[in-house]
DNA sequence: TAGATTGTTAATCGATTAACAATC
DNA sequence: TAGATTGTTAATCGATTAACAATC
């Protein structure tokens, strides 16, 4: 099937307008408006309507849209109805924090592995799956049908295995180490570059006092 | 002193900058023009100068940009010269991961407490600093002078708290919370939505195999 | 001086907002 | 039917890129 380019921006937007349909779904109401909806996000109408729009109508004239099912449609177009095997690389408090954390398997992703360099951490578990020898890295990923890789290690760690990921068939890479991984057209990185935003921050304060 | 109103673009793209400077200082670069950086950064020549034209011009006609003073502003401008006293509130798993994790220190950020309402993590310590229970923490931010607020904890605990922490003086939050938080303009508040951003990840994996 | 490369203005491109006809 | 609200086109705004004069 033939997909139009969708802009980021507008792809940014969407996990929001998720997150916000979610709550309304919660809160047991059944249609919004685009009106509506504009004054709980703090955006315009016209830029949700646009948004909307790029993936075709789900709304209706004079009524606006369902909740429930724009909340399943839009969880469809983000794949959240799609599964993944994930691992992820690096057992430290970082990858362990994600590991316990967050609610992979509401999205779809399954963990599968945890892998760490360090003797000391191989062998534990975390929510039942034990961290294992990088050595045996390639070898899993390819048996067990891996197409997601989190990588929470060091900038240097993350350069030298990144090629081998690519070449193992990985999908997609989410990204906590501070560096820009060069990967072939096809491959998805998605960067959290914690460090990056941390500096936002800190501009945004120098900023406003400076102006106060 | 007046500061024109710099866009959230441009201001996104500093940390980045500041990060390829710092690699070249370590490489021993001394100068480089905005050319062959964007050659490395894969952004447009053009872009660069525009970027730090916006903070009055670094570099010089005929040479290009001296790598260590460039390095330097850009720090400046990021308000990395400055000196934050921050506090981390929830002790989970991600919580102690920023805690023993980042460079905090190297980017003028003094780690001074963290609290959370788990008994069985109270007392406990993550990088020297105890975690303390969350009575006393009006107190300890108004006697510690504490700008920043690391916010590690569930989306209704973070709404619950929030208004409390503005209250305290509080200057910025930076919000792990899945929840946009509402708060009085000037206090800064900057999100790491980690679902958000797997969701982009999940978006981008289906459009590409529909693609392919 | 000649060559290189910035700083900056102008042109283009894309994203957001406004407006309104279509239609439920 | 009349009122409401979408879907969509047109207008505006802002960000990126191109071009080039200034100048080191």
């Amino acid at each position: 099937m033939e997909t139009r380019e969708i802009s980021q921006a507008v792809i940014s937007r969407l996990p929001r307008y998720y997150r916000y349909l979610g709550e309304l779904k919660d809160e047991g109401i059944e249609r919004i408006s685009s009106q509506e909806l504009s004054e709980r996000m703090n955006v315009t109408a016209s830029q949700i309507r646009q948004d909307f729009n790029n993936f075709g109508g789900f709304g209706q004239q004079g009524y606006g849209y369902n909740v429930d099912y724009l909340y399943k449609e839009i969880g469809k177009i983000l794949g959240l109805d799609q599964k993944h095997n994930f691992i992820i690389i690096g057992a430290g408090n970082l990858g362990r924090a994600l590991g316990n954390y967050l609610n992979f398997e509401k999205r779809g992703f399954i963990f599968k592995g945890m892998f760490d360099n360090n003797d000391e951490v191989v062998g534990k578990e975390v929510r039942g799956v034990k961290v294992m020898p990088m050595d045996n890295l390639d070898e899993f990923i390819r048996a067990n049908n891996i197409d997601i890789v989190v990588l929470t290690i060091p900038k240097n760690s993350a350069l030298n295995i990144i090629d081998n990921l690519v070449e193992d068939g990985v999908k997609a890479i989410w990204n906590f180490a501070h560096v820009d991984l060069d990967v072939p057209e096809g491959v998805i990185v998605e960067n959290v570059h914690l460090s990056d935003s941390l500096m936002k921050l800190s501009y945004n304060i120098s900023r406003y006092s400076k102006e106060h």
